[in-house]
DNA sequence: CTAAAACCTGACCATTTGGTCAACTATTTT
DNA sequence: AAAATAGTTGACCAAATGGTCAGGTTTTAG
């Protein structure tokens, strides 16, 4: 039964899979399936049964790796959380605020598109009164916004930008780009599709780029 | 038999109150409590009995007057969509942009600091697919944000706003404008406050009516 | 005043669901 | 090869929850 010797493993089709790749391999799928799980439902809807069919486990396995309902649900939040970030461009008082702002959208627009589920879940969560992210909001969070606004203020001090209040700025541009994950359902519905075809992201990106600019005071 | 629907116009200081304004009176109570239950716990986490608490009856009372928790939901989101488009101004192809979009702005605003649950419910519902609102949303909403992007298109080859794809620009209203009232817990929690006070409404608009004319071209 | 209609509600029930567990198989280690 | 460790899973349970109902009270109609 057991194959011995010259197993290897990584890419094989249909061989073994060590345990440490099974682990890793399986709770993969799970976090996948929740995520999915989770936005369709929501927490409470969500239930593990649904979890585990999606992920094509039976129910026990999915505790066997997730201690229970609730702390697989702050994992998910947490890999959300923790890519919240990425590839956003570093935003100083000698950065130039009309690349720097292109940029920013760009990049929250292409994540909205990328992972909306990702999006729709914190919204949700946030919409709920983000009752297993105070800690987040309150601290890294905040911290984040208030240093953009720091720098957004002196560039408005020194002429460079006609925005004298950041953080509505902030608001804004959050709400603009984050929205075509979060209404997905409802924008596709009024474009006459069934879902973003490939330009969608562009055409997004190029309304609201010079749109946000000549907002800003910039050109 | 039963009568139902009709809104509460009354507070009688009358010790006994009629049985139509009982009707009125509770089915009113219950709706406000299950819409705050609603939007907090989202459908499914929502419980009868935490509605019932709310309202400060039994919760057989709410089966009482709502056959049941899919009915109470389906009456909540009818009367959310019902005052949708309450106070938005008429938009014609004669109309002056600027004065169009500004009191659309801020109106749209106004509603969404004046009524912040029904904004949250509605958002987590189109989040979650909006499985209660297709109706509504590919039928009334689908023709309501037609016949405005008709007009604003028009208003772009007479040359009186830069925005050649108006749908993207009533995305961005409504997404700036009712983010006042779905992310209420970011928002406020990054302006270092527990609620809004009463000049926010106020900032919003003064940060946003200028912002957004701007970025139509117009001014 | 009496009957009908409307309203109220504690007690109860069926179903759903998160979570446990013991027995089992597969892999790794010694 | 045997012991230890890791992974798998059907069966089961207790709690939560939507919904029902019978018998009660209050209001209204005649």
């Amino acid at each position: 039964m057991t194959q011995n010797n010259l197993s290897e493993s990584e890419s094989e089709t249909i061989s073994h899979r060590s345990q440490q790749n099974i682990r890793a391999h399986n709770q993969a799928i799970i976090l996948s399936a929740a995520e999915e799980e989770f936005v369709l439902q929501s927490y409470r809807g969500a239930t593990m049964q649904g979890i585990a069919d999606r992920a094509g486990l039976p129910k026990a396995n999915i505790h066997y790796y997730f201690k229970n309902k609730r702390n697989l649900y702050k994992v998910v939040l947490r890999s959300i959380i923790a890519e919240w970030n990425d590839g956003l461009v570093t935003m100083t008082v000698d950065s130039d605020p009309k690349t720097v702002i292109e940029e920013f959208v760009r990049t929250k627009l292409h994540q909205a598109f990328a992972h909306p589920n990702r999006h729709k879940l914190f919204a949700v969560e946030v919409i709920g009164g983000a009752p297993h992210l105070h800690d987040f909001m309150s601290t890294t969070m905040k911290e984040w916004a208030l240093d953009k606004t720091q720098v957004m203020k002196i560039w408005h001090q020194q002429g460079k930008i006609g925005i004298a209040d950041p953080l509505q700025l902030l608001i804004l541009i959050w709400a603009t780009t984050q929205r075509y994950a979060e209404f997905e359902t409802e924008i596709v519905g009024l474009m006459q599709k069934n879902a973003y075809d490939e330009e969608d992201e562009a055409r997004a990106a190029d309304f609201l780029i010079p749109f946000i600019l000549r907002g800003c005071g910039i050109e």
